[in-house]
DNA sequence: GTTAGCACTCGAAGAAAATGAGTGCTAATA
DNA sequence: TATTAGCACTCATTTTCTTCGAGTGCTAAC
């Protein structure tokens, strides 16, 4: 949308104050508060077509205007294309390096609420398509077989196999020699019948093992669907604003970030998006996110390993700065884990460096 | 405490009412509401008795009374000790089995919260004393090593072992057998010097090595003392008892159950002491939860493995059900765990059962 | 020891009034 | 023609005042 330019100053103007205020903002702030030398009649008249474009509300009459979703629309976008190329990768957060990644993501989201002042959100990576790089079997009991799966990215998942049948611990060296052999460097999805065919011919008489082992395997390696990982911080921060703590939406707001499930629906949606999203009021991929605005940006650690990451606050959020933030968050990761090089990442928490 | 016995059925009915309804409780109201046949100026006579003994109070004057913390705690008291023999185990929550124990754990804490309205944290259990089953290393590049420990509940550890020096494939197959020969059976806490130094002079030129491996198998098996495990849910429920929401803490307390961490304190205290403990308001160990009352429960699932259920509402809680309901958890917690018998507990969750 | 009766207290709820930020419109001005 | 000063009007918010009633403590009678 193309705006008069003194119409669009004057929207920035309102926008900019309410961010700070909270509070509707009338003419005479705006006469005050620009260089723009004009009067509030003046500004009034100004207002009036704003408010009939749809940027702008009177919340009663007799009140100031406060921004419309639209006009949050417009003001962002507007800000995203101006600051496209310059952002302020300066002011990095302080992400001291840790070890495990579960740990990471949580201090994650913690030091991004501290610093902004808004509710947080870290998807753990999904790593569908990451490559298996070794699997060790080894036998519990009679007719249990221990299964440790390590992929590519050097995570480490370990499942227990009942087998319904018992097996020498002979065959489980076998058994183990035979899937490295077969499936080694391939991801979960390269699986396929043909695969699992051949395994179980060569596996002779243990064929018949193979499928519960495969099975378990598969169901490590891919994860819960149903159950994300998120993790989160901040939520209290939304009763730092009135208009979301008063809302009765508040309560299913940190429902939501407690069961963690409800976010699952905005992480996939933002996941497949480039780069950083913001979406404002009813723009949100979630019903109870609609009184919020929530920005997020993807990561992407190679080896398929990619997640999102979010923050989620007042419709009058300080967009800038969120903005800013998690565009140099997201080179800061980028460049940590370009550095990590093969430096483990291990999903059950226990990697250690040195 | 002694109480004559009128005053006793008097006070009883004054919390009774005042858990049903959280309004001041006047005199003509427990003199409808007893079947005692006094009057209300009576009545008024005990309760002015009462108020001087600290078990009530007058939230001002002209208005009815509500229960002190030391009346909350005569109140408690008295039914702990009638009920003592005659728990509600029939009631049983529609716990279903599920496979992994954090699973269990996080939808226990969810079970609790719908059914008693209040907002729940289930610790995991700590394991300290367990005692390993067996450790399998995998060597995974030049100089690291996967660490794989089982524990005799069945607990799955891994941990990635950095040596600093290269190692071959050979050494590792010798030190897996050597560290199984020396430490199966073991618990964590049994491995002392001693032991240590016995390894090391087997290890002969491998010796080094032990050191890094022993090291990391005592971090992955002992867990975070810092970052306990604890799943919460119906944190939201708090918002149903106005005393608690629009109390300034309320945030504090959202707060807490979200970053878990202060939740420690709480659940440490109460490890340690039997059988079910009920803190009301000021009693409770972790400052954040003065305006609250929470209520307790230990579960010991054998093997060393040990945690608590804990309710957390409004000092005007529903005591007899809530004390009632995890009574019966307890059991139906034990019960289930003796059943499963030799299953598998996995702690990077993915163990599965048949 | 119990109870009826009564004056008294004080929070809660409601009504009325005062306040003031902000508007829209009109007529004067540059 | 665009801008502005001026003014009447609106309406949420705040304050003040009033009323209401639940509940008390005390006293005197039973």
């Amino acid at each position: 949308m193309e705006l008069e330019d003194r119409k669009s100053k004057i929207l920035t103007a309102i926008i900019r104050n309410y961010l700070e205020t909270g509070e509707p903002v009338g003419s005479r702030t705006i006469s005050k508060f620009t260089d723009l030398q004009l009067s509030s009649a003046t500004i009034r008249n100004e207002m009036a077509d704003l408010e009939e474009m749809g940027l702008i509300i009177q919340p009663h009459t007799s009140a100031g205007r406060i921004p419309t979703d639209k006009g949050y629309r417009f003001y962002v976008d507007q800000m995203m294309e101006a600051r496209k190329h310059e952002f302020d990768d300066e002011k990095q957060l302080l992400l001291q390096r840790v070890d495990r990644m579960e740990a990471a993501l949580k201090q994650l989201a913690k030091v991004l609420a501290a610093n902004t002042n808004y509710a947080t959100l870290v998807s753990a990576p999904t790593y569908t398509q990451n490559k298996l790089k070794f699997i060790q079997l080894s036998r519990v009991d009679e007719a249990k077989i221990l299964a440790v799966i390590m992929t590519q990215a050097n995570i480490v998942k370990s499942t227990l196999v009942d087998l319904n049948e018992d097996i020498s611990e002979d065959d489980v060296l076998k058994m183990n020699v035979l899937l490295n052999a077969s499936l080694n460097g391939l991801s979960v999805d390269e699986i396929n019948l043909n695969i699992i065919n051949s395994l179980k011919t060569e596996a002779k008489e243990l064929s018949r093992a193979v499928e519960p082992i495969l099975t378990a395997i598969a169901q490590a390696v891919t994860g819960d669907k149903d159950e994300p990982q998120i993790y989160t911080s901040g939520t209290t921060n939304i009763f730092k604003y009135p208009e979301l703590s008063q809302s009765n939406s508040a309560t299913e707001l940190i429902g939501a970030f407690e069961e963690k499930q409800p976010l699952n629906e905005l992480v996939l949606s933002s996941m497949n998006k480039e780069g950083i999203q913001v979406y404002i009021g009813e723009e949100s991929p979630f019903e109870n996110l609609k009184d919020c605005s929530v920005v997020t940006a993807n990561y992407d650690l190679g080896d398929g390993l990619h997640g999102i990451v979010g923050i989620v606050g007042p419709k009058r959020m300080d967009y800038e700065r969120v903005v800013g933030t998690l565009h140099g968050l997201k080179n800061q990761l980028d460049a940590i884990y370009k550095e990590m090089g093969t430096k483990k990442i291990s999903d059950s928490g226990i990697g250690k460096d040195e």
